[in-house]
DNA sequence: TTGTAAGCGTTATCAA
DNA sequence: TTGATAACGCTTACAA
């Protein structure tokens, strides 16, 4: 057969399987010269350790599940990134599925990640349903949601690392009204219903703490596709901005980059300049936001740094510390796409 | 413990654990009503199969191991995509791995998929360097290498899925050419030195057919970072384009879309128009060529399809299906980044 | 139709 | 310091 066994390695230097076991794992029970020989004979042979083997009799698969939406979000790109780098360091094996938000998907990942006894689940989808937690309860390992709330049951080890969407829907808000912006519009996506209603939520909080009632016509939530891919989020912005221009607002804060980019292509399109006659504002600091001319002003998430986190959470919990949820701060980062109203009105 | 096994259910039924397996496999000999029993005991208990020991049993992990350089690359992305597609439907995990091209973490990484025992190795990482096939010779599995030749070993099954690097150059500069173009410019990604050779090599040929002898200063050859992140790559575009005007170019065949999106920046910041005053042309197709303004006419590559094909060979050649290395054809994709030079010469 | 037993590759316990 | 032996959870001959 094609693997070498540690029976093999005993066969061929003469001794037990129990001692290869031993001189294999630096147990110090042994002699120096045996120790040497069946290293050596290791080597040679080509041995790897059966990592299953190892698993089913330790009760621990060193690996983990890590459940996105979708790869194509530039989002998940970077939480994976920083998932993986602190999985790596650590040894760590990761099982990637993507869940496309379809429920019968989700189950069979969960149902998945069971089975392969991964001993710790990293969910960064974003439009989760009250479903996945009870989904989740049935097994018996840690699970952090990036994101989202996590409200575990009783038993459960259920955690998470956020950014806080009021206050980087404030930091954008406050930003556009200090320029001295008032008609200020909101472009959502009802696909991503928490994230999106917690900004919304601190969008009309904030004009409201400084006297303004937003016309109605100035936001629209909408929900172009069910998982939150790039073409749908672009197309969002697109579609969305010329109503929002009809109603006279001299900026947007949009819902993310993405959407904030379809909504600048819009404009261009238009001939409506940003941020001469327009401003507009995106969230998240996405890859687009630095391509756009200009570019974008955003809120900016620390994607991989949540991924990390959420790693070293869980490495955490498995390891017997207590831990408890993450929230992180969202930062305003001024580019160009945002400036003074011009003084039409 | 948290996890029933198939012994606690032959308890619990009054059976021995055989029957319960063999009840719970769908093996006929068993009577309906033992297998009845059995089945709503199993749901009841919560169980959960164990593949660990199902895997140590079978010889088959039920999982494929995917090495990418980086997840930044828009390119790869769209690779997982198509694998992970694949996958799900076959029910086979996805071991997710990145190597940042380092050849230390490719050393662990394989190193990592065989003690897993995973059933089949993908390979998306641009640049391979010949260890690579060295490292992989060792175990005994099937590997599948995405846009790099494989030229494997004796008894080793080592395939690859490419594109067809020379067609896509020829694509792009015979575009360039139809329109009017003679002296055309190439700027390169020298850290994915292997398909970079390949345009590069193709631009040259073409020329040369066009009885155009491109000068020196026509072509650079960068070599930003070691990965072939986003970054990096724009950056390329950026540095190399003021140099390419300068000696005189009307267009610009780029290594990939991210390149190209560099170019289009810097020609934008330098007041140079795309493509009134310069071409650009692309190569990828990925998400950045859709959102510039005017769009990056490009060359297509069917990366999901790769993903997907590379993930069927997997299948086909674990099934004892003989298989061989697949060519897939690239395409172009005008769009509005080039235009019949403007008569200034 | 069902039970017994062996084996997959490890680690760990207990004697020797 | 080493060797049997059991156990991890499962599948699969082989017996009954």
């Amino acid at each position: 057969m094609g693997q070498v066994s540690i029976k093999d390695i005993a066969k061929a230097a003469g001794v037990s399987f129990s001692t290869v076991s031993r001189a294999l794992n630096g147990n110090p029970l042994i002699s120096q010269e045996v120790r040497a020989r069946v290293q050596t004979l290791a080597r040679e042979m080509g041995y790897t350790p059966n990592a299953l083997a190892q698993g089913l009799q330790s009760r621990m698969s060193h690996t983990v599940g890590l459940v996105i939406t979708t790869i194509s979000d530039p989002f998940f790109v970077d939480v994976v990134k920083g998932v993986e780098e602190v999985a790596r360091e650590a040894n760590f094996s990761l099982v990637l599925a993507t869940s496309n938000n379809d429920p019968d998907q989700e189950m069979k990942i969960i149902e998945t990640f069971s089975r392969r006894r991964v001993d710790g689940v990293i969910v960064a989808a974003s439009q989760i349903t009250s479903d996945y937690a009870a989904r989740l309860e049935g097994i018996r390992i840690p699970v952090v949601m990036v994101n989202e709330q996590a409200m575990g049951g009783a038993g459960q080890q259920l955690f998470s690392v956020t950014v806080d969407d009021f206050a980087g829907g404030r930091l954008a808000v406050e930003h556009l009204i200090g320029l001295g912006h008032r008609s200020i519009g909101y472009i959502g996506a009802g696909n991503r219903p928490r994230s999106n209603s917690r900004r919304y939520r601190s969008y009309q909080a904030v004009l409201a703490e400084h006297g303004i009632l937003p016309a109605p016509e100035w936001s629209c939530l909408s929900k172009e596709t069910a998982i939150g891919d790039l073409e749908g989020d672009i197309r969002i912005g697109q579609c969305i901005v010329p109503q929002l221009l009809e109603a006279g607002v001299t900026a947007v804060f949009c819902y993310c980059d993405t959407v904030a980019v379809g909504a600048m292509l819009a404009c261009h399109d238009l001939g409506v300049r940003v941020p001469e006659q327009v401003s507009l504002i995106g969230y998240d600091d996405n890859l687009l936001s630095e391509v756009t001319r200009p570019r974008l002003t955003t809120i900016h998430q620390p994607k991989r740094e949540m991924g990390q986190a959420a790693m070293r959470m869980l490495l955490a919990c498995m390891s017997g510390s207590q831990i408890g949820d993450l929230t992180l701060q969202p930062s305003l980062l001024v580019r160009g796409s945002t400036a003074p109203p011009h003084d039409t009105a």
